[in-house]
DNA sequence: GTGAGAGTTCCT
DNA sequence: GGAACTCTCACA
C-alpha cells in the first residue's frame, strides 16, 4: 500500500504530492485526510494523506516508509479537501497553506505541537441506592461512607486514585469514566430579552427562510440600530428548527461582546465562539464541540468560515463591509467568497448585513446578483443623531489645534448632565512625527523607511510596521540640537489633553491598552457601568458597541483616513463616520456627533452628516467608473519583494513587460512602481496593479510567473486578488 | 524548510 | 591550501 502525502512545508517549491509506503501495521488505519509523520530529506515532517494507492509508477527504490500516523479520524473532510484545491487554484497559494488555514493549530500538520485533549476522571454509580445504603450501614470506614453518599447524589470528580475509590470499584458500586474538559467558557455581556420583530424585520427574515435549501446570497442593508441582530437570530432559530447548523461571522468578537451575549442567552450552550484572543488550547476545545456535534451555531471571526459543519442551514456575515474578512497574508482569501462557495455545497443561503454596505456588494444587489433586503427604521424610538461638521482651518486660526470650541463646550455640557462621551482618533501613540526644529531631521525606522510614532507612556519611538521601538533621544541624531518638537496627534496626547481640560474619568482603548487578554472586555465593561465618562479610541471603538448613556461622539481628525493613498479611502471614511455616529444616542437620549476636519466639503463627510448612504453610493460609483476601479473593474496586485533594491526593480520590470505581452488589450497594467511603504523590515516592495473586467489568460499567466520565481530565493512574488489596500 | 555538496572568496 | 562563506538543489 502506498499513499500520496502533502507535506507541511508551505513553500511553492514543494507544493506537490510525495509517495510513501505504508507498513502493514498501519494499513487499516490509513484514510484520506488524516495526518502522518514522514521522513523528508534529513527531516521528519508531518503531512496530509491525499490519496491511497495499491501500486505506483514512481521508482520504488527511492520510496520511504511513513513513520507513524497522527490521527484516527480525518482532520480534513471531503468538502475541505476540495475547497482547498479550489483555493490554491484561484488564489495561487500552495495547497497545504489552504488546508492549514482551515484548521486550529492543534490539528494543523506541524511537527512538535503538543495540544492535547484534557480528560477528567469521574466515578459513576452502577448499583442501586438501596444496595449502597445497606453497605453504608455495615461499613466502618468514614472515607468510604462519605464518598458513597456523594455518589448517591451525582457523579464524583476524581483528581487522584486512592485506596478508598479502589475499594468501592472492587465492590462494584461504581466505575470510572473519562470526560473531555472544555477549557473555555465565554464571559460576555448578556442582558437579552427576546423582542417581537417589526414588520420590516419580519419580512426580511421570511424572505431568507423561504429560500432555505437554495444557495442565494442576500444583502441585508439596515441603518445603524435597525435591529439586524434580531433578524439574524430569527433566521438561525428557524435553521435550528429544521435540524441544521449555522455560521455567523463577525468582524472581531472582542469588539462585539453584546452581540455574542445575546446569542448565548437565547440559544445557550450549543454555540461555539471562535476569535483571535483564544489560546490554541481553548480554540481546540471549541473546535471539538463542532466536530462532535455539541455545537450547532458558530460565531466567529474570518477563519470560522471553515468550520467542518456537515449540514449548514445558513451563513451570516455581519458588518459585511469590514476589511477583516480578507486575510492579509497567504492564502489571501476573502471569507465572503468562501461563504458563497460553501453555500453552493450545502445549498443554503448567505446573508450579508451592513448599515454601510461595501460598494461591491451594493452594486451586486443592484444587478440582482444578491437579493436586497432593507431595514430602514430604528425599532426603538431613538432617531438618527445630529451631525455637526467643524472646519479645523478656522479653529487653528483661533489656536485650537486639537479640539474645537464647540467640541470642548459639548463635552463640558454632557459631563454636567452625567452622560457619556466617545472620542475617536484614528492614530495611536502620542504624536506622529518627531522632528528637529533646527535641521528638520525626522527619525525614521532604519528597517522600514517609516517615521516613528512617539509613545509617551513608555517614552519610546515605535515603528507601527515592524513593531520595533527605541528610546527617544533628547538630542537630534543628525545635528545634536536639543530643540526637538513633536507634531501630529495620537490617542495618548488626546488623553493627556482631555485630562488637562476637564475633570472627568477618561479611558483609552487602542492596540496599546488592549494587548493583554481580557483587557478589551474590561474596558468595555467598566465604561458600560459608567465607571468612566469619556472613552477615547482608535477605530476599534467604532463598531457594534451599544452604550445607552453615550450622547456625544467626537471625531477629532478624520483627515488621515480621508487622505489615505487608497482608492477605498472615501468609502472607508464614510463607513467609519457612519459607524461611529451610530454609537451616539442608542436610547431615548438624543445623540450628537461632532466631526472635525480640514476638508469639510468632502462628499464622504457631507453624506455621512445626512446619513445618506445612497447619495454617497451614487457619488462614489461615478468616481470608481471614471477611474476604472472596483466594482467596475477587478484588481489584482502583484507584490515583488527583494532585499536588493536594483535586482528587485529589474525583475519587477521583467514581470511587467511579460504581462503586457500576454494579457488582453483592454486589461490595464500599471507599474511596476514602489509600493506605498517601499521598505519594510529591510525588504523592498515593488508593485504591479492589474485592472481587468474579463481576462481568461490572467490566472495561467500569473501562475506561470509564480512558478518562474518559486525557486528564486532572492525575489519573492505574491499575487493578491481583490486586495483591500493598494 | 533544510542539509549536502558545489562553487567562490579570501587569508596567512 | 584550506577555512569560511554563499549558492543551488533535491527532498518520495
Amino acid at each position: 500500500m502506498y499513499i500520496e502525502v502533502l507535506t507541511q512545508i508551505t513553500s511553492k517549491a514543494v507544493d506537490q504530492y510525495y509517495t510513501y509506503k505504508v507498513p502493514d501495521k498501519y494499513k487499516d488505519k490509513i484514510t484520506i485526510g488524516i495526518r502522518v509523520k514522514i521522513p523528508f530529506g534529513k527531516m521528519i515532517l508531518e503531512g496530509f494523506v491525499m490519496n491511497i494507492l495499491s501500486d505506483t509508477n514512481y521508482d520504488k527504490s527511492k520510496i520511504k516508509e511513513i513513520i507513524s500516523i497522527t490521527d484516527d479520524t480525518p482532520v480534513l473532510n471531503k468538502e475541505m479537501l476540495s475547497l482547498g484545491k479550489y483555493m490554491s487554484n484561484t488564489l495561487l497559494c500552495s495547497l497545504v497553506s489552504a488546508y492549514q488555514v482551515m484548521l486550529p493549530k492543534a490539528l494543523k500538520a506541524e511537527i512538535n505541537t503538543n495540544i492535547k485533549i484534557k480528560y477528567n476522571k469521574y466515578l459513576r454509580r452502577i448499583k442501586s441506592i438501596e444496595e449502597i445504603d445497606e453497605y453504608i450501614k455495615k461499613c466502618k470506614y468514614e472515607g468510604q461512607i462519605n464518598l458513597l453518599c456523594k455518589l448517591k447524589e451525582k457523579d464524583v470528580l476524581i483528581t487522584k486514585m486512592t485506596s478508598t475509590i479502589n475499594t468501592i470499584i472492587k465492590h462494584g458500586f461504581g466505575e470510572i469514566y473519562l470526560e473531555e474538559e472544555k477549557r473555555y467558557t465565554y464571559k460576555g455581556i448578556s442582558n437579552y430579552k427576546k423582542v417581537i420583530l417589526n414588520e420590516e424585520q419580519e419580512r426580511a427574515s421570511k424572505e431568507v427562510i423561504n429560500s432555505f435549501n437554495k444557495s442565494n446570497t442576500f444583502l441585508l442593508y439596515g441603518v445603524t440600530g435597525s435591529g439586524k441582530t434580531e433578524v439574524y437570530m430569527k433566521i438561525i432559530e428557524e435553521s435550528l428548527n429544521q435540524g441544521k447548523e449555522a455560521i455567523m461571522l463577525v468582524p472581531e468578537i472582542s469588539l462585539t461582546p453584546q452581540v455574542v451575549g445575546k446569542f448565548i442567552s437565547r440559544f445557550g450552550n450549543i454555540i461555539s465562539v471562535l476569535h483571535s484572543k483564544l489560546s490554541d488550547i481553548e480554540r481546540y476545545d471549541e473546535y471539538r464541540k463542532i466536530t462532535n456535534g455539541e455545537s450547532k451555531i458558530v460565531i466567529g471571526t474570518r477563519s470560522a468560515i471553515f468550520v467542518p459543519f456537515t449540514n449548514i442551514g445558513v451563513i451570516i456575515i455581519d458588518e459585511e463591509h469590514t476589511s477583516s474578512y480578507k486575510q492579509e497574508n497567504h492564502p489571501k482569501y476573502n471569507a465572503k467568497d468562501i461563504a458563497i462557495l460553501r453555500s453552493k455545497y450545502h445549498k443554503c443561503p448567505v446573508v450579508m448585513g451592513s448599515a454601510t454596505p461595501s460598494l461591491e456588494s451594493f452594486a451586486r444587489a443592484g444587478n440582482k446578483v444578491y437579493k436586497l433586503l432593507m431595514l430602514s427604521k430604528r425599532p426603538t424610538s431613538s432617531s438618527m443623531p445630529i451631525v455637526n461638521i467643524v472646519d479645523m482651518k478656522e479653529e487653528v486660526k483661533k489656536g485650537n489645534f486639537i479640539m474645537s470650541d464647540i467640541l470642548k463646550s459639548k463635552i463640558k455640557e454632557k459631563l454636567e448632565q452625567k452622560e457619556q462621551i466617545i472620542i475617536l482618533l484614528n492614530r495611536r501613540g502620542y504624536s506622529s512625527i518627531i522632528s528637529c526644529k533646527d535641521c528638520g531631521y525626522t527619525e525614521k525606522c532604519p528597517k522600514c523607511d517609516i517615521t516613528y510614532t512617539y509613545h509617551k507612556s513608555s517614552n519610546n519611538l515605535k515603528c507601527h510596521y515592524c513593531g520595533t521601538s527605541k528610546p527617544l533621544n533628547t538630542k537630534c541624531s543628525n545635528c545634536g540640537s536639543t530643540n526637538i518638537k513633536d507634531y501630529g496627534l495620537g490617542t495618548e496626547k488626546l488623553e493627556e489633553e482631555l485630562n488637562k481640560l476637564f475633570t472627568a474619568r477618561v479611558v483609552r482603548m487602542d492596540v496599546d491598552t488592549t494587548s493583554k487578554k481580557g483587557q478589551h472586555q474590561q474596558i468595555i465593561d467598566s465604561f458600560q457601568k459608567h465607571q468612566y465618562d469619556i472613552l477615547i479610541g482608535t477605530q476599534m471603538i467604532a463598531k457594534g458597541l451599544d452604550f445607552p448613556l453615550v450622547t456625544l461622539v467626537g471625531v477629532v481628525s478624520v483627515d488621515s483616513s480621508l487622505m489615505a493613498p487608497d482608492f477605498r479611502a472615501s468609502e472607508n471614511t464614510y463607513q467609519l463616520l457612519s459607524q461611529v455616529a451610530g454609537r451616539a444616542g442608542r436610547s431615548q437620549n438624543k445623540g450628537e456627533v461632532i466631526i472635525q476636519t480640514y476638508n469639510p466639503e468632502h462628499y464622504s463627510i457631507t453624506y455621512a452628516k445626512n446619513h445618506d448612504y445612497l447619495g454617497f453610493y451614487k457619488e462614489e460609483m461615478k468616481m470608481r467608473k471614471l477611474l476604472k476601479y472596483p466594482p467596475y473593474y477587478y484588481i489584482v496586485l502583484i507584490n515583488i519583494m527583494s532585499k536588493e533594491y536594483e535586482n528587485g526593480f529589474k525583475e519587477a520590470n521583467k514581470i511587467g513587460n511579460y504581462l503586457r505581452t500576454k494579457l488582453n488589450n483592454n486589461t490595464i497594467i500599471l507599474g511596476p512602481s514602489m509600493a506605498n511603504i517601499f521598505k519594510i523590515n529591510n525588504i523592498y516592495h515593488y508593485q504591479i496593479i492589474i485592472k481587468y473586467q474579463k481576462d481568461e489568460l490572467l490566472i495561467n499567466t500569473l501562475n506561470f510567473i509564480i512558478n518562474m520565481y518559486k525557486t528564486n530565493n532572492k525575489i519573492n512574488v505574491e499575487v493578491d486578488f481583490n486586495p483591500i489596500k493598494i
